[in-house]
DNA sequence: ATGAAAGCGCTAACAT
DNA sequence: ATGTTAGCGCTTTCAT
């Protein structure tokens, strides 16, 4: 391995040099710090234009020898996408730790409004930052702006608290994630008529909701001929999820399409593949998994919408950090996709 | 995931302290460098694991002062894909100026073997890494090894040369792309019949090449109903696209599909448009711009399989630095995503 | 308002 | 084989 010498870049030194001011100047003058005459600013404005000084990111973390601590606040009763989102919480928690920020995972009912407001009203002082899976709740509103009163920064995950004040929502746009989802299942079904039914966890979860809306939206507008039933909730879970579908493929034997909106995906597997429908039948999902992968290779669902947990993990830790240190984030980074997965585009 | 302790962090020294060497000890046993007894070594692992020290990857860097010089060699003829990558890329510079790597745009008519094979030889020795736009061609191959050779580190960004030593291909599968737009044609015309063509740049470039074979692949295996006219080429412009599709509208009544699987979707936007079939044809295209955004939105082009410029710079980037300075990378954040959109989730 | 100086945690000469 | 020491570029008291 070459290593390159120190090349012509300046330094702050080289930058006071220049500017006829001591280190501790430049350094006001650079960083906006109050103190500073506006003669002896412009000299050194001047000064790091025409030597191009760039500031050194790792020397400036290394003195300021700060370092942050962060809370994640996930479910209490993980599905597949939430214990996928965890494991790769760990491995940011890695890098952050390599940066000086350490994290802790806290646990509470994400789904009961009061459970996550005392969650968060408790939370000790010691945290800067905290990401939590969220909820629009008047109550965790309060809570979330008190946090955010308090100097703490708050970013949502995966679900968002839109009419709160959190610094930022890492995830997907669930409205649009249904639309996509309604366009699919309209394409997928060509010209055919039927009916299409949709399983839900709750539609008392935001992400949820939003979802069938979006869904219902395009199958009403652009596919006529496609009957929407009336929304099934299994809880997110797979054995009710089971029960649902086998009900379903009895009522209906008109039954063209299935879109589900939550988790429970592999009950509603062992049905359609018994049923010997599967094939025919247009099955839309969300989340990649072992499982929805297998389902999508065999042919038995059609497409998988997912979120990338990893990004959303990594997004989540970067903006955490960026906010507490003051430091600029990359936005377009920071996009969660709404990604589409045929068999064909698996990563 | 845990810790913390405020401010508690075990430093190297705190390490040499408690193994009872010196600082300089502790540097040497715990980054595997010589000159180091097994019995020291033992003695600094022991206090690292109990210390729980974990090294500080900023004073690192700035301790080691070195810093790196890359080139991206790209092509001197840039379409709208090539831009938008090269503005991402002069992005990407602004970051990794702040890690000391500093880089420059080299051109080459990356289409053309020899001409690239000759920038890739003649490569100055100032440069500890290489991002070129690549191509798989025995003289093309010879000049990467070479570079390899000589401790160069090279990364082929986009267009990939597999049988040459490169350390990492920052770019899709393309033939994993082809069927991805097999499938959703086939699936997109439902059950209909008719004729579907192709058009390419070249069946010279790898990367269409691969594309349609993996286009053909899915219409040939899964949609019988569908012909495929033999392939197109329209050097990738706008302006022979436009005849290319005037033409095949005008042969072909029962056109019922298009995939461009290269650039110049324009021209191939506006015979459509005029032409009154916009709506009824089902077009893919590749690479999400402004003007592919706007097809698809008033539902000219039907699907954009699309790879994602900003990721795949700021990921040559950081695999380029990572290499480089010896650090590991994320393999996971690096893999660049065959992106599907639709209208319904754009970014 | 400005300057001097002491580190931050680590690396790399240069000793021994 | 191990220790000593001088920084890397910047921030931050503490003086002036």
């Amino acid at each position: 391995m070459r290593q390159g010498g120190g090349y012509g870049r300046a330094t702050l030194e080289d930058v006071a040099r220049e500017a006829g001011v001591s280190l501790a100047t430049a350094d006001r003058a650079v960083n906006g710090r109050q103190g500073v005459r506006d003669k002896t600013m412009a000299r050194v404005s001047a000064a790091v234009a025409k030597l191009g000084y760039r500031p050194n990111p790792a020397a400036a973390r290394l003195a300021r020898g700060q370092s942050f601590r962060f809370a994640f606040i996930l479910p209490s009763n993980a599905n597949t996408f939430m214990a996928s989102l965890e494991a790769h919480l760990t491995k940011a928690a890695g890098w952050l730790a390599g940066q000086n920020a350490y994290c802790d995972v806290l646990r509470a009912d994400v789904f009961d409004a009061n459970a996550l407001a005392e969650v968060l009203e408790r939370l000790p002082a010691l945290y800067q930052g905290v990401a939590t899976v969220a909820l629009d709740h008047p109550r965790v509103r309060v809570a979330i702006n008190d946090l955010v009163q308090r100097g703490v920064t708050v970013v949502t995950l995966v679900s968002d608290a839109p009419s709160a004040q959190r610094a930022h929502y890492v995830g997907i746009n669930n409205p649009a994630a249904g639309r996509t989802a309604g366009s699919l299942m309209g394409r997928f079904l060509g010209g055919r008529s039927g009916t299409v039914a949709v399983i839900a966890g709750s539609m008392a979860l935001r992400d949820h909701a939003e979802r069938f809306v979006g869904f219902n939206e395009v199958i009403a507008r652009e596919y006529p001929r496609l009957t929407l039933l009336p929304v099934c909730e299994g809880r997110d879970d797979s054995a009710q999820n089971r029960a649902l579908v086998a009900a379903l493929l009895a009522a209906h034997p008109d039954l063209v399409g299935l879109y589900n909106v939550g988790a429970g995906n592999e009950g509603i597997a062992e049905v359609l593949e018994a049923s010997g429908r599967a094939q025919d039948l247009v099955w839309i999902a969300h989340e990649l998994s072992a499982e929805t992968r297998r389902l999508l290779v065999c042919g038995v669902a059609d497409a998988i919408i997912n979120q990338d947990a990893g990004h959303e993990a990594r997004s989540a830790a970067r903006v955490l950090l960026a906010h507490a240190a003051g430091e600029p984030i990359i936005p377009e980074q920071e996009v969660i996709r709404i990604e589409i997965f045929l068999r064909d585009n698996l990563p």
